[in-house]
DNA sequence: ATTATTGTATTAAGTTCCTAATACAATAAT
DNA sequence: ATTATTGTATTAGGAACTTAATACAATAAT
């Protein structure tokens, strides 16, 4: 898969997106090592430190384990996995609340105004 | 209400965000006329162009509507306003959505994900 | 007609953020 | 022991954004 980097938003926030999809699509396996920073920066025509950004919130999320001189790879475990992801649902949609409600929405009108547009996306 | 602005965030759209809320809880009844930029930026302690920044971008939402010479004024029309709000939640959910898809969730986690904490929030 | 009040445009200063260049540190490989 | 490879830290340049200072334009009020 391409990397795709567009200069609308900034780099590192697409690396960390596409890094994450190849770990959920189980491009990377669990447990899997991971190419170098440099290498994987060079293969995205990246500078080193912007595809360091992006690692260094991997494995903030839990994604990712480094290992000081040996490289990195993925987390060993799935229920890890699982988490780290749910967490990122849940750390969009708590932001993702929070704005609704400080422009005065209520969580019933909320879910009404999902539901509509979910509909309309199933169409 | 006092302004309560925080430096975490961008001046401007915590006015945005106040004035939306003034609006939509009928601080500001429908037709009625605002407080010149200048006196409403007083009353916030902020300077005048960050309030103009404010009340330019809820014009281009379509909450309000300036004469260019005689001040602004809330949309007198309620379905305008209610269109509005909806368009608001809207763009939010478009953005939320987008990123979750990003992220690599489908339509069915999401609900599911959202659902749950929907239930934990009404705890 | 004059003045005061309104929104607008221009410009600049300050700040934050992103990206890159470079040097450093630790250790696996040989 | 030496070397190559790994991640890390420091620093700087530049771009974008936020806020502010100031001047301008139009018109309502007098």
């Amino acid at each position: 898969m391409p990397w795709e980097l567009k200069s609308d938003r900034p780099i590192y926030t697409q690396l960390i997106e596409h890094i994450q999809l190849s770990i959920f699509s189980g491009v990377y396996p669990l447990g899997s090592k991971l190419p170098s920073g440099r290498d994987m920066a060079q293969e995205a025509s990246v500078n080193p430190n912007t595809m360091q950004k992006a690692l260094v919130k991997l494995e903030e999320d839990g994604l990712i384990i480094t290992h000081r001189t040996s490289g990195r790879s993925i987390t060993e475990d799935a229920r890890m996995l699982e988490m780290a992801k749910t967490k990122l649902a849940q750390d969009q949609i708590s932001e993702f609340l929070g704005k609704m409600q400080l422009m005065g929405f209520d969580q019933k009108e909320i879910l009404t105004i999902i539901n509509n547009m979910v509909k309309e996306m199933k169409k």
